[in-house]
DNA sequence: CGGATATGTTTTGCTCCGCACCAAATATAC
DNA sequence: GTATATTTGGTGCGGAGCAAAACATATCCG
C-alpha cells in the first residue's frame, strides 16, 4: 500500500500474465467439474487444443495436474485422457485459534481434506505468547507429518493461513484486536512463521468469518455464488463477505465487523460498551440469558446450546417464543446487511446451525420484509453445512487459491 | 449472466489482453498525471520505452492522445515530447432524471465539461413515457449540437449513461422499481436508444448514488480513494459504494439501497411501509417535518433547505437541535454501514451539503462512537463538492470509462 | 566544439497463442 | 474384416507484442 490516493492504474502486463491466467483458467476448470479432457477443457475455456495440450504439460511438471485413465468410449473418434487435479504434491493448511480450542485443518491440491486435529486450549487464560507457541507447535508437528507421510516425491506445503475470531490486517499480518482472546497488536504471521523453522511456506492471518465465507464460497452449499454473506453465530457475531467473488476486506481489512451494528439505540447494553448491537441481541451470551440457561463457562458453544435445542423440541412453550425472537431480529439485521450489498444468499453458521429449525422461520419473514430490492423472495437465508471448521477450511482455501491463481510461484519453492 | 452458480472461471487471455492492458495503463496514467513524457510513461509503468512509444503510436492514431509542446529543458539530454489525453475527438454523456428536473453533462476524453443542461420537469406528473420522451429529446439534440460544434474531425459520444434514483438492473437497463418517479419495469435503455435514433452510442441505465459515488472516486475530493461510500441526500436516501476501487452493485445491481436500513425497529413510519427506517429521520421530508417547514411542493432541495440554513446561522437554538439529532442518526447509520464495509471516507451529497456546518459535528461524533474499526478515527466523513450534478457527471465519466479500459473499442464506431 | 545525458526509434530475440496439418485411436458402415 | 468417419492429442509455422540492445536525436555543460 504504497498510497491509498492513487487512482486505480492497471500494473504492466506482458506474455507471463497470459500464460499465468491460462493455466489459472485449466486449474479451476478441473476444480468446477472434477476432471476433463484437453479437447473438453479447450472447447470450454475457448481455447485452442494446441494451447490445452502446452498448458496441461506444464501443469502436469509442476504436480498439480494428472491423467487419471482413458474416456470411456461410447461415441465415434479417439477416447480422450481424463484429467484431474493432482493431490499428491501440494498441500495447504488452515487454522484457527479461538477461544478454548486451536485447531487445524489440511487440504490437498484437489481439496481434500488430508489432515483434521483439534486441541482444547484456553487462550485467554494462557495469555498470547503461549497461545502463539502452541499453534506453531501444532502447525510445525502437522506439517513434519504432511510432509514424510508421502515420501513418493518432494511434498509441499504450500501455504498456512490462520484464522483469528477478530480484526486482522491483513496485509500486515498483524492481529488489530481480537477481544475474545485479549490480543492486541499482535504479529500473529510473523511469529507463526518463526515457530516453523526454517520452512519457507507462507503464513498468513484472515479473519474467521472472512475465511468461512471463503469456504462456503468455494465448497459449501451455495458454492459459486458470487456474492454471499456469512455471519459466524458465537459469543461474537461476525461476518464475512464475497463481493463479485471476492472477499470484501476494506480498507484495513475491517470489512464485515457486523456484530457490533446498531439494531436499537435505546437496546440492551453490548459487551463492547455500546447499546443495541445486534450481538447484543443474536450473541450466544444474549441467547444463554434469555433461556435462563447457565452452562459451564468452559464448555464448547454446542454443548452450551444443545439444552435449548432439548428444551424446544419439547415444545417448551417459553423456549420457542425466546427461539422466534432471536430470529427475527437476525433478520433484521440481516435485511440491514442485505440492503447494502445485495447477496444471493445468506448463510448463518456457528451455533444458528443446530437450532436452525426454529430460528429460520421468523428470520426469514424478517428477511423479507426488511428487504428492499424487489427479487421475488431477496436473498435466500440457509444455514451452512460446513460445521465448526469452516474457518480453518477457509484458511486451507485461501492458502491453495494463491497457487491456483499463480501456479509457477512453485518454482521459487 | 449464464449461470451464477459457476466458480468464477477467469476468461482466456491472449496478445489481445496485454495489448488492452497497456494501452488503458498509458491513459490511466496520463489520467492521473496529467501529462508525461514517452519515458516518464515507461519509467512509471514499467514498461521500456519502446513499448510505449508504439502504445502512444496507437493512441494518437484512435484520437485519444496527442503532444503538447516539447519539455522545458534545465537538465542535460534530449528534452521529451508532452503528451496528455486529446479531448477532441471523443465524448460522453450523463443524463439524469430527477423527481422535480431532467440535467444532462458532457465530458470530453480529458474528463473537462463541455456541456451542461438543465430543465425543469416533473416526471411523475408526466409519467414514464413523456418523461423518457423528454430525456431521449434532450439528449438527442445535446448530442447533434457536440457532433456539429467540432467539425475539424469526427467526433464520437462514446457513450450515454442515465443516472435514475431507484433500483436498476444495470446489467438488463431496467428501471426495476423508481418509487419517486412512479417507474416501474422500465426499460429505459432501450427506449432512449431509440428515441436518439441511428446513433449507436451505447445506452447504459444506473443508479444515481453508485454512479455519484464513481464520480466521488475518479474526481471528487477523495479522488482515487479505493474503499468509499456516497450518500445522497434528497427526500430519499441512497447510498453509492466503492469496494477495491469498483462500485459494488450487488447480485442485481440493487447493492447499496441503504435508505431502508432498520436504525429502530419501534421507530417512526417511513413511506415504504415499515418502521424506522434510516429515512424516516434522515430523509429531507423527515428535516422538514422536524423544523416544521412546509416548503412549495415542487422546490427543489436547495430552496426547500435554504430557510433552514437561515434559521441556522441566526441561532435558532430550536433549528439547531434538531440538525444536532440528525447528525446523530446520520452518523448512527454511517458506523452501521461503515462497520460492514470499511471505507476509508464516507461522503455526504446532496441537502447534507448544504447543512454541513451543524451536522457533521454530531454526525462525527457518533460514527467514531459506532465503529468499531481501530483506526484511530474511523472512516473521515466529509462533504461532497460535486454539487448537485455529481450523478449526471458519474454517469458520463462511467460512460469514458468503458473507453480508457478498452480504446480499441472506438475502432468499431 | 566535444562529451555527457536523456529521449525516442529501430532492430533483434523471445514467449506464447492460434491455425493448419498429422498421427493415433476408436466407432460405424459395408 | 476392411475402409471410412470422427475425435483426440501433438507438432510446425506464423503473428502479436514485449524486452533488451543498439542507434539516432536533442539538449546541457565544460
Amino acid at each position: 500500500m504504497d498510497d491509498a490516493r492513487a487512482l486505480a492504474i492497471p500494473a504492466r502486463a506482458d506474455h507471463s500474465d497470459v500464460r499465468r491466467n491460462n493455466l489459472e483458467l485449466v486449474l479451476r476448470h478441473l476444480n468446477a467439474v472434477g476432471s476433463d479432457s484437453r479437447a473438453g477443457i479447450a472447447a470450454r475455456g475457448r481455447l485452442t487444443r494446441a494451447t490445452v495440450s502446452r498448458l496441461v504439460g506444464e501443469l502436469i511438471e509442476l504436480g498439480l495436474v494428472r491423467e487419471a485413465g482413458r474416456d470411456g468410449g461410447g461415441r465415434p473418434g479417439r477416447p480422450g485422457t481424463r484429467l484431474e487435479l493432482d493431490g499428491q504434491h501440494v498441500l495447504a493448511v488452515g487454522a484457527e485459534v479461538n477461544v478454548d480450542y486451536v485447531s487445524l485443518l489440511a487440504i490437498d491440491f484437489a481439496g481434500r481434506e488430508v489432515l483434521r486435529r483439534r486441541r482444547a486450549f484456553d487462550a485467554m487464560l494462557a495469555g498470547p505468547r503461549a497461545s502463539i507457541a502452541a499453534l506453531a507447535e501444532l502447525c510445525a508437528t502437522a506439517v513434519d507429518d504432511l510432509t514424510a507421510r508421502r515420501r513418493k516425491r518432494a511434498t509441499i506445503v504450500a501455504g498456512l493461513t490462520v484464522a483469528i475470531p477478530g480484526l486482522v490486517d491483513v496485509a500486515a499480518g498483524v492481529v488489530a484486536n481480537a477481544p475474545n482472546l485479549r490480543w492486541r497488536d499482535l504479529p500473529v504471521a510473523a511469529l507463526v512463521r518463526q515457530g516453523l523453522g526454517l520452512n519457507r511456506a507462507p503464513v498468513q492471518v484472515g479473519n474467521d468469518a472472512n475465511l468461512a465465507a471463503i469456504a462456503e464460497y468455494r465448497i459449501g452449499v451455495a458454492a459459486g455464488t458470487p456474492n454471499l454473506v456469512y455471519i459466524t453465530g458465537e459469543v461474537g457475531i461476525g461476518g464475512g463477505i464475497i463481493v463479485g467473488g471476492q472477499p470484501l476486506l476494506g480498507t484495513s481489512g475491517y470489512g464485515g465487523e457486523i456484530g457490533h451494528m446498531s439494531i436499537d439505540p435505546e437496546g440492551p447494553r453490548c459487551a463492547c460498551g455500546r447499546r443495541g448491537c445486534w450481538e447484543a441481541y443474536i450473541g450466544l451470551n444474549a441467547l444463554m440469558k434469555h433461556v435462563r440457561s447457565n452452562p459451564p463457562q468452559g464448555a464448547p458453544p454446542e454443548a452450551k446450546v444443545e439444552p435449548v435445542a432439548r428444551r424446544a423440541r419439547a415444545g417448551d412453550r417459553d423456549t420457542l417464543a425466546v427461539l422466534e425472537e432471536l430470529g427475527r431480529r437476525i433478520g433484521i439485521g440481516a435485511a440491514n446487511i442485505a440492503n447494502v450489498v445485495d447477496p444471493q444468499v445468506i448463510i448463518l453458521g456457528g451455533y444458528f446451525v443446530d437450532l436452525a429449525q426454529w430460528i429460520l422461520p421468523a428470520a426469514k419473514q424478517a428477511l423479507a420484509a426488511g428487504t428492499i430490492a424487489p427479487n421475488a423472495e431477496g436473498p435466500r437465508l440457509i444455514t451452512s453445512t460446513l460445521g465448526f471448521a469452516a474457518a480453518a477450511r477457509g484458511g486451507a482455501i485461501d492458502a491453495m487459491n494463491a497457487v491456483m491463481s499463480n501456479p509457477t510461484m512453485l518454482l521459487a519453492r
